[in-house]
Parts: structure tokens; sequence; C-alpha cells
DNA sequence: GTCTATACTACGATAGAC
DNA sequence: GTCTATCGTAGTATAGAC
């Protein structure tokens, strides 16, 4: 890997262990195995590497949440596979992570990718709840939009939940308690 | 105020504000109109000022959320109470914010406290939905400790989306479709 | 109790040699 | 492109005077 590109690599990991505070250009060079010279090279500063790193993690959130929802089954079936993919529970989310750092909130350009992942997410998740109203899978009252965003939320919150805990329980619970609740407005097919 | 008590006080804030790597015993005893000397004389260090300003924060957490489940209404309009509360929502939530900063997560003694809120406040849901199972207004097939899990994670996750948004509508949607999922389970009253 | 002095490390970056 | 030197500020604390 080239040196900018394990510069981002280990931005990226850090940012996700320690935010954006947290972590420091000295950590980012040792971890990348880049001397000081050669990080102010290829980048400006600390501003300019963070972003880089948070784009890239965005999309990568973006495509992996892709691969659920234009899965198999009904909406309530591909939502339940989406809150139950295979996660790294403890670690946290690397986006939702950032919405934490004040430095990061404060700055339009760091903040941008992050809202734009939760509204794709949220945006995508409208449309799966939309289409399964409208193949006669999910009660009509349902609002796809809120429930949408209820969904996200019960995502990060569970994360909140886990870590705080220390187990993954907490986070099990509140999808599980979710998908319950979601499963209980389908509609029978009527035949 | 006594002056460990503005320093309490500040270092709360502070922990709110820019969470635990972010805050500086200097920007403590700055908020505080502390000096150096002071500060160290009535604690330890940053730490323990920390252990004293987390654990005031959990309990008037905890307490502030009795108010709700103490309320009158049902099940369901007290759980909505709780959510709908007024809330500062783009500033996040003060215990929450905390499962973010690896220090507090890694000290077993800074993370009990933020572990217990979240679990009071769990324990309180659950007995506030069994409660109304017992009483025949909600569904006897919700699981109510999944649910408490879902409706708590849905108010952390909210503050995630709202942050990430900087607009609270997102916080808004998430509760609201939670409620409103609530809302369904609820059975109508035999008479 | 509070203040000032002092200490050492880390942060975040620039300069200039190679 | 990468390295080392250097810089000024802040972090986190201790020591000792008042």
């Amino acid at each position: 890997m080239s040196t900018p590109e394990r510069l981002i690599e280990s931005t990226r990991e850090l940012l996700w262990e320690r935010g954006y505070v947290g972590t420091s250009p000295r950590a980012i060079q040792q971890r990348a195995g880049a001397g000081q010279g050669s990080m102010y090279h290829h980048f400006k500063g600390k501003p300019e590497l963070a972003l880089a790193a948070i784009r890239r993690s965005a999309e990568e959130r973006q495509a992996l949440a892709e691969e659920r929802f234009s899965g198999p089954g009904t909406a309530v079936q591909r939502v339940a596979d989406y809150l139950r993919r295979e996660r790294d529970v403890l670690r946290g989310c690397p986006i939702g992570r950032l919405t934490q750092d004040p430095d990061v909130v404060a700055d339009q350009t760091l903040r941008q990718p992050v809202a734009d992942t939760f509204e794709h997410l949220t945006g995508r998740l409208t449309a799966v709840l939309t289409e399964g109203q409208a193949l006669g899978q999910l009660d009509p009252e349902l609002d796809p939009a809120d429930t949408a965003a209820t969904v996200v939320a019960v995502l990060q919150g569970g994360y909140v939940l886990a870590r705080a805990a220390d187990s993954v329980e907490p986070f099990r619970r509140a999808t599980e308690g979710a998908i319950a609740l979601l499963a209980a407005r389908e509609l029978r097919p009527r035949r």
C-alpha cells in the first residue's frame, strides 16, 4: 500500500477508536509507519487527512448497508437482515461516533459525509418500507420516513447501550424489540 | 458555590461538550474560576474530578427520567411522554456521550455510573410496560425488556442522527416512529 | 486553601537537508 | 518523497511559598 493510502487507513482506524480530538498526527504516523515530513508532504494537516478518512468510511458504510437493502425477502425481512447483520458492536459505529466530536460537528466540511450517510441510510430504508406497503406486505398506516428514522436510531442507540454495558446484549434486545414491533405491522398475504 | 462544587460543575459541562479526552484540567480551572493549585488541592487529578462529575450527571439523569415514568396515563402515554420530554437535542445526551470516550469505557470506575444509568432506565421502562400488560392496556405478546431497550436506543440514536444532521428533525421522526409502533400494540379497553 | 514556579511530555506544524 | 531539526503552545502534574 502506498504511503498516502496507509496514512488514510491509519486515520480511519484511529478516528474510529479515539475520535477526532483523541487522534494525533504523531499516532497516525506511527501506525502508518510514516515519518513526520512524509505525512505533511501528502496532506496539509490533520483536518485534510481526517476529511479523506471520514469520506472513505462514509462511502464504505453506505455500500455495506446497500448489500442488505437490495437482498431478497419482504420489507420486514430486509430491515431485520440489516439490523441483524454481523457487526463489531462493541467497537461502535465509525460514522455515528463522529457525531460526538465537537470539532467534527462544528466543521461543515467534516460533518457533511456523516450527514450524507445517515440521510442515505434513512432514505433507502424509507424506500424499502414504502415498497413493502405497495406490495401489500405492510400496514399502509405506517409512516415510512418516521419508521426508517426509528430503525436507524435503534441501531445507533444500540451501539451506545452496548458500549455502556460492555456487552452486546442490550444491542441485541434493542434490535430484536424493534424487529418485533415492525413484524406486528406485517399484513397477511391475501390470496 | 464552593470551589470544589464549581470545579465539578465545570467538569460536567466540559465532559458534555467535549468529552473526556477533550477536557483539560486547564479548561476546567478557567471555567470554574479556580487556580491550578486550588484544583489539585481538592482533587487528585482529572480522573477523580471526572468521576465526581459523571456520578452527578448519572444521578441527575435517572431522577429526570423518573419524573416521567411515575407520571399519569397509560403505559404507552408514559413512554411517549418520556420520549417527547423537552430536551436540548443538539447538545446530545451527557451520559450517552461518554460511551464514545475510550478512556471512560476502558476504566471500570468511570464506566460504572454510565452503565448504571442505562440499566436503571431500561429497568424502569420494562416495569412500565409490564404494568401496562397487567392492566390489559398492552398486547401481552410484547416482550417488555426488549421493547424497553428499543425505546432507550431510539432516544440515544435520535441524538446521534440529530447531531449528524444538525437538526432536531431526525430525532423527532425517530421518536414519533417508535411511539406509533408502540401505540399499535395498545389494546382497546373492554368494557 | 490558594498562588506561583517549575517540569516534562505531547500536540500540531514548518524548514530545510538529503 | 522522506528525514531530522526546530518551534511555540497546551496537557497534566508536582513543589513550595503564602
